[in-house]
DNA sequence: AAGTTCTCTGCACAAACGTGCAGAATGGTG
DNA sequence: CACCATTCTGCACGTTTGTGCAGAGAACTT
């Protein structure tokens, strides 16, 4: 039986510190398998490796971080040295590893969509966990498809790693009439999805910028209109979480926008125990701002380049982060950012 | 600063999967300083592995010994090729890293001693954890020295792997009087050592056995002189915890010795929620099948040698372990051996 | 039974890793 | 400042590990 082999070789290796030489001899197998089953035990979940930070060890930027906003900061070590996409992979398969040290078994957990949440679904390490349930957060159609195949994909990567069930949202995005929402809304099978989303004890997104310099394609006209785009610069959006806008200052009442969205209102979602947020991209800094601002993040996994950015920012800039006038307010769960 | 580096490295090496060549890249330095960082990495305990059977993959031993006993097994795997120096060793090994998953702040840890003990005091990974003791059970004086350096040894790794204040026991390991053990128990000195082990939460301990087929150097007259060996004999003890006595039914009422004995009564024993037993050595098998009929344990670290010599014996030997009467005992704390 | 497809094995090679050693850097100490 | 002791560094080498490949084996099809 493979997964006890594995099991056993795993054992050997890393509680016993035996080389694969030896192992294979002892399994009378040859190094090369039992190479392939230590793999297998690391993908399969039956091994586990983690690094924990001790509070020592802590850098100021993470402790600085922490302390404003009371949330759990994990910064990815970057250099400046590779792309945004090398950035933004390396940041998601670190996350991923974090995440799947939070999920549990009989939990729910929510999942957004976009190109951060599709990294880290490609990353996930399997986890064994029963009676877990994965909810998509936000509808993912656009004028051009439903994008259930794309969303789909990483709703059913999620499950796949923690052999949870998958519940499907297959609504737009951003419906083109709020009262179409509402309407919908009313649809039990919708009702069944937004019961689902209030059992969410663990929502992971990233964040969606207008602003970013290479407009992700969420904002590059196939889920926006016109009409939308207009709306987003006049409000002054900087961000949205699950397709719910918001302002710098972490407003977010924007009817024109909001009451078409199918994301979870900012309020729910604040509701929510945990919210990992995970975040990688300098031009999406004004988003991170927002979001921490709007008290939307408990733990945030960042990539050190913009933690270095968003520590900068708060010494100069009267329209970003402020050292906190109290040092009472450090286990706040929302701070105020603009001046 | 070293801390903040073997972190860094860390982070990028299980985190992010880059080799040691990338990651010397990015941090300005050479291969094999990543390498050494590394291995300061898992040395210190910023990284810890860990190795879990699935339910699915649990072997039939673990699993009836689980089921007969109620206790959780940890199987060893081992082969007969080697000696049963190496086997301790390796059993050592896993249960010192197995151990150091259960330890954490604010726990007092008691500690037997002996050659398990101390080797598994040799492997012991670090781990950061705060205000927890560690506190010596039994003493190890005899005939010819207080056991200082011995115990103390072992006492002063743990301490060390685990940042605890350690709890020294310096007292005879079978009184010569009962009545001298009585005085000194009134003694504050060894009060506030027995108050200390009152509070335990976790008990490590090794088995000992006057059978064993290289009679450990505690049963060969260091420490208990003629008539104590008489009288183990005369007893049917069959093995020691803590150099509290005990016959292969568990049964431990045998004044003559434990009236001397430094160790916790077993009923104390008993009232301790975690009771982690390490066992290696076909030889002292009694001694384990004493010490599950006295339900001394409750986590097993046991060698896949003895642990099937155990199954064998449940199916043939009327004097060994035997299949429960009743199927509902799945639960006890403790259970019959003796026929 | 022959064919097809898929998985598993061991080999051989290349990549990645650990470590003894000698010299450089660091940090006291007289 | 010079001295020694200790720690840290990079190199070079040997060991350990990962993986493409080709053949063996299993499972399933026709």
């Amino acid at each position: 039986m493979k997964v006890r082999d594995a099991l056993r070789a795993a054992q050997l290796y890393y509680l016993q510190d035996l080389t694969m030489e030896a192992i294979a001899r002892e399994m009378h197998t040859s190094r090369s398998s039992v190479s392939r089953l230590i793999s297998h035990a690391r993908d399969t979940g039956l091994v586990s490796i983690s690094v924990h930070s001790p509070l020592a060890a802590r850098s100021q930027i993470e402790e600085r971080l922490a302390e404003r906003f009371g949330i759990t900061v994990h910064i990815v070590p970057t250099t400046s040295h590779i792309g945004e996409a090398e950035r933004l992979d390396r940041t998601a398969l670190s996350a991923a590893r974090i995440l799947s040290e939070h999920v549990d078994s009989s939990m729910t957990v929510g999942i957004a969509w976009g190109s951060t949440l599709s990294a880290i679904a490609r990353h996930l390490p399997t986890k064994r966990t029963h009676d877990t349930h994965v909810v998509q957060m936000n509808g993912a159609a656009n004028g051009h498809t439903f994008g259930v195949p794309y969303a789909g994909e990483i709703l059913s990567r999620f499950g796949a790693a923690w052999s949870a069930s998958v519940h499907h949202f297959p609504v737009p995005a951003l419906f083109d009439e709020a009262a179409t929402k509402e309407a919908m809304w009313r649809e039990r099978s919708v009702r069944a999805v937004l019961q689902m989303q209030r059992r969410v004890g663990l929502f992971v997104f990233g964040l969606g910028s207008p602003r970013a310099a290479v407009p992700s394609h969420v904002y590059s006209g196939d889920y926006f209109d016109q009409r939308d785009l207009a709306l987003i610069e006049q409000e002054g959006v900087v961000g949205d979480c699950a397709t719910m806008f918001y302002r710098i200052d972490g407003s977010s009442d924007i009817p024109s926008l909001n009451l078409r969205s199918s994301g979870p209102d900012l309020d729910d979602v604040r509701r929510i125990p945990r919210r990992f947020c995970v975040m990688s991209g300098l031009s999406k800094i004004d988003a991170l701002q927002g979001a921490l601002a709007a008290g939307l993040i408990t733990d945030l996994v960042l990539e050190e380049t913009v933690a270095r950015r968003l520590m900068s920012l708060s010494r100069v800039s009267p329209r970003a982060v402020q050292t906190s006038p109290k040092p009472s307010s450090t286990r706040a769960r929302s701070a105020s950012i603009a001046g």
